[in-house]
DNA sequence: TTGTAGGCGTTATCAG
DNA sequence: CTGATAACGCCTACAA
């Protein structure tokens, strides 16, 4: 049974006028008198009329609706940063439509297909860690669809970009190890060419060289599912172990990694910070309740995901060509707590 | 600057065909010859061409979307129901549109509005904390909108209704903080009108007078909230330890009130499960990982997402008024941890 | 096998 | 001040 909303023509025949009166009664114009506009009102509020928003988009060629990629859903960083985009495209009327890839490759391509589907007005992506190169954005962006970045970005594309300040987030949290006193650090890292990677790494090693630390490349491990499968970082720590120094800390990359390399090291015996330190970037709230409480790098994900919409609502809603792109980095924030120390 | 898909039209102008020809051929329609099919395909992938959703729409009178009303989407019962959703709709060609009341009734009426604004199909709900009547759900279910309810149901309305087994959930859960011992066990609950509330509450309180157990009135505190917000929680405890007898054990009744309570037990210094044991309701993935480790009532969530979305399809499709409507209760799962013992 | 026309709900344009 | 008409993109009954 399908749900019948009343419609413009619906109103004109009950009051006796056309649908051009009442078109315009609803939108309060000037050329229509009181009377008519107060029975037409009245009449649109008792039945609850709605205007039609698919002939509408029909008419004004756009749906005000705008599609989103993460990887997932279920990852405190991009469930704030979708809360943050909820906040900015709910205000300005637009409706956002969000898919997960979970990391896979195969499934970005499906949303993106499944949202261009929806003809929707433009696009937010942060790219999955199976992405290494974006021919099927290119394509959709070249033929206008306004698209912004964020988190896990790519140069190939010219547009607005949206990060956390990832090298600095990570040269700090480096550095709060050294100053604690550890030396051997093993950096747990997402695959190797994603934007966010790369940066992290940056800092990491930078933090290190600053201090003539000199690592070992075991201590530099890969996942190449971005920490979502277990095995993998089983695999990145029996790296670690192997090398005849053993670390004496970690430092992990990301929110599944953090969480998967805490929960291996307890399955181990390996006690933290006892045996070995830990920090890592992540957005959980509960992590204070931790054992042990867990020094972490957070980034500013609800306001990325303001920031990244209100980029993408101005390049849709501008009147002429964009081609000033501006790439914004906010500022992680460290907290330090027990599993550093 | 608009992204103007390409069309029927276009497509009809640049092979010198007429709009119907094209629209029969990208069905691959009987009556069209195979050249002229390939043709049209071969253009139609190669400008990637896709139907106009607002046309289809207004032809067919649907939208293919559906609203989802929750509390927060930060909130793993949540985020897990929704992906339980996005799963099945996805695969019936639907989008789902979430909105999130924050437990606020007035939220839940702006959602609502900005909902059948956009027109939906139908509408997945569940109540906000401060929801006690439904005249806003009710006038729009009347309309015709199918609706399904989940977890926080009322029964104002006839329609179908999916929820977790919360009598044997919190019975079962009662019933092993007396097996381990405990007697004084308090309640920690959500506001006293919502279903979840009342079901978890019989189950507890089943659970006390099959064991014989009785407990003062104080021993059960209502979070008007939802534990979102901590003062109240605070409260709460307040209330617990004013007793003469203090409670050995506490039962909250959902994720935000399980952590709340944890971290301002930890805070008032009352360690788990030494001075106190708890056991929850919560859907968090990471509880394993506490310190104490959490003993907890988890709800089927995904699974619930999809039941409640394929009733809500079901509705949506079905050729004739449904008037049978069912309610399927779910079983809950227990996992026994350290902080109840 | 292909083309024409009408309608889904709305608004803009033009005409009274 | 109000009404008729066309157009947005698509589909389908009917016509050729």
């Amino acid at each position: 049974m399908r749900f019948a909303a009343i419609t413009i023509k619906d109103i004109a025949k009950a009051l006796g006028l056309s649908t051009s009166t009442v078109s315009r009664a609803l939108r309060d114009s000037y050329e229509i008198s009181p009377e008519t506009k107060e029975k037409v009102l009245a009449y649109a509020e008792k039945f609850n009329y709605r205007p039609n928003p698919a002939a509408l988009g029909l008419k004004e060629r756009r749906t005000r609706s705008i599609g989103v990629i993460v990887s997932e859903i279920d990852n405190t960083f991009f469930s704030e940063a979708i809360n943050g985009m909820e906040s900015i495209a709910f205000d300005r009327g637009y409706t956002v439509i969000i898919t997960q890839t979970h990391e896979s490759f195969q499934r970005e391509l499906a949303n993106l297909r499944y949202l261009s589907s929806r003809s929707i007005d433009g696009l937010l992506v942060s790219l999955s860690s199976e992405t290494n190169d974006i021919p099927h954005l290119n394509k959709i962006h070249q033929q206008g669809l306004p698209l912004v970045f964020f988190d896990r970005i790519s140069d190939e594309i010219k547009t607005h970009k949206v990060i956390a300040d990832n090298f600095k987030g990570a040269y700090d949290v480096t550095k709060h190890l050294i100053d604690s006193g550890h030396k051997r650090i093993a950096h747990l890292a997402n695959v190797s060419y994603l934007s966010i990677t790369i940066e992290r790494l940056k800092g990491f090693e930078k933090a290190l060289s600053d201090h003539g630390i000199k690592i070992p490349a075991s201590y530099i491990q890969y996942c190449s599912h971005g920490g979502l499968m277990e095995e993998e970082i089983d695999k990145a720590l029996d790296a670690f172990f192997a090398s005849k120094i053993k670390p004496e800390a970690i430092f992990t990359a990301g929110e599944k990694l953090t969480i998967g390399c805490l929960r291996l090291l307890k399955k181990r015996g390996i006690k933290v910070p006892e045996d070995i330190a830990m920090v890592g970037f992540s957005n959980a709230k509960l992590l204070d309740l931790f054992d042990p409480p867990l020094t972490i790098v957070k980034q500013p994900a609800f306001e990325m995901g303001q920031i990244a919409t209100e980029m993408l609502l101005n390049l849709i809603e501008s009147r002429r060509p964009v081609t000033e792109f501006e790439k914004r980095v906010l500022p992680t924030q460290m907290t330090i707590r027990d599993s550093s120390l």
